[in-house]
DNA sequence: TCTGGGGTCCTAGGACCC
DNA sequence: TCTGGGGTCCTAGGACCC
């Protein structure tokens, strides 16, 4: 009976036991342009937020030369014509097809993925402990880079915080050809000495100064710190991360990413708007872009809020304010959201104002399916106005992106960000695929 | 001249109810 | 003079992520 139990034991502790890769695509959207454009490789390049405002996306040369993650472009302007660093807008249709290509490549290395981010993923490798995970990372990492033309560096461990780990270690040091394992033991402490607090998943820069300030630098202290101490500072998910540095898994692979609780869409202005219709144009066109998001995922919603602000970093009165209404019975039917941005711009807009930024967001947000029944209201389940909008989002998925829209968007869009260097949807469009010169 | 956008989760505190 | 207690819900704000 004892062995029986002791085997039992065992079998046990071996089916809790997790196995995590996170594979994290270098320099994403960069890596991205280059696939199309080899001129750019070994050059340095940068990819601009919307609007062509910040740096968001660095080439390793770029960072070299000292531009940093979300650093203003204006600023950098002097490095950039001294080292012809290229500049590009982004190209958002392009990059999010591109992400699909690397996970469904990524989809055929595990019956379990979590699609984290644009450019990332989490693969539960459970039941992969007999492999030998080192190669089973660098098939990984080769076949991404054959499949899709992105480079990716993979990091292996326990749980997805010291995945994280390895996989920054995996990104950090050449001598690892991007693929990293953090799976024994024995080299985890030393390496977890050499990782500063701040670097940790969870751990950002206010709480990386308060652990800092109790004398917690590296994430070695971390995972010995006291769990009381922890909860108490740092909440329950500063607790989390703590025991996920000592191996217990408690941020379980999430497959399938439940619906948006809020969904939102807002925008900076290509140039100063100050008329109450450029701005009307606008936000309804931020209002049908949400409400887009919102059928997407089968959802209706009753609560819209809407705001506009004027430049924060511009000298002089500023003015910003926001205000929501309650659209009931709820709905997804895109003239209900242009009709109550509408209102609610009327009600916060003040003349004499140079505004810079607006923007829609939809609360309260419940599927389709089964949600409650009216009276005497029509709901916007099987109604009419359901049928149209599955028309238009079905022309719209047909053609490109936004053929088909509402007259209260706008024809001219002056109010548009600027995007002065957008490489082509070389794999969306017909209209854009990639010409080769012979 | 030029400074992004879109999410999640947790907590504290107030309102409200019985 | 003396002024309960416990629970739930909502919201604002903060922290974090990519």
């Amino acid at each position: 009976m004892g062995s029986c139990y002791q085997r039992y034991k065992v079998i046990l502790i071996e089916k809790m036991k997790t196995l995590f890769a996170l594979v994290d695509c270098n320099n994403f959207y960069v890596s991205c342009e280059r696939v199309f454009n080899p001129s750019l490789n070994n050059q340095p390049v940068v990819v601009l937020s919307n609007n062509d405002g910040c740096a968001v996306s660095r080439s390793n040369e770029a960072k070299a030369l000292g531009i940093r993650m979300g650093e203003p472009i204006f600023k950098c302007r002097e490095l950039v014509n001294k080292h012809s660093i290229k500049v590009l807008s982004s190209n958002y249709v392009l990059y999010g097809d591109i992400s699909q290509r690397v996970m469904n490549t990524l989809s055929r290395f595990t019956p379990k993925l979590e699609i984290y981010s644009i450019d990332e993923a989490f693969l539960s490798l459970d039941g992969f402990a007999h492999y030998n995970l080192l190669e089973y990372a660098k098939e990984i990492n080769r076949t991404v880079r054959r499949d899709t033309g992105i480079p990716v560096s993979v990091g292996i461990a326990a749980t997805k915080t010291l995945a994280k780990v390895a996989n920054r270690i995996a990104k950090k040091n050449p001598a690892t050809n991007g693929v990293f394992c953090l799976t024994d033991e024995k080299f985890i402490d030393p390496l977890l000495e050499n990782t500063g607090v701040g670097d940790i998943w969870g751990i950002g820069c206010a709480r990386e100064k308060l652990l800092k300030s109790y004398g917690i630098n590296n994430a070695l202290q971390l995972k010995n710190a006291s769990e009381d101490w922890i909860q108490k500072h740092l909440t329950i998910m500063g607790l989390k991360t703590v025991r996920e540095l000592r191996g217990i898994s408690c941020l379980p692979l999430e497959e399938t990413s439940p619906p948006k609780k809020v969904i939102a869409t807002t925008r900076s202005f290509g140039h100063e708007v100050r008329s109450f219709d450029e701005l009307a144009e606008s936000t309804a066109a931020y209002a049908s872009n949400a409400a887009e998001k919102l059928r997407e995922q089968n959802s209706v919603c009753g609560h819209i809020q809407l705001f506009i602000a004027t430049n924060p970093f511009k000298n002089g009165e500023q003015y910003a304010n926001s205000s929501s209404m309650r659209i009931n019975p709820p709905s997804a039917y895109t003239p209900d959201f242009t009709n109550c941005a509408r209102m609610l711009l009327k009600s916060i807009y003040r003349e004499g104002f140079s505004y810079k930024r607006a923007g829609v967001i939809l609360f309260d947000i419940s599927s389709s399916k089964n949600s409650q029944e009216y009276l005497f209201e029509e709901t916007y389940q099987n109604s009419p106005k359901e049928k149209l909008m599955k028309t238009i989002d079905k022309i719209n998925s047909r053609l490109n992106y936004g053929k088909l829209f509402f007259a209260s968007e706008g024809l001219d869009k002056p109010w548009y960000m600027r995007q002065s260097n957008r490489s082509k949807r070389f794999t969306t469009s017909w209209n854009e695929i990639l010409e080769i010169k012979i």
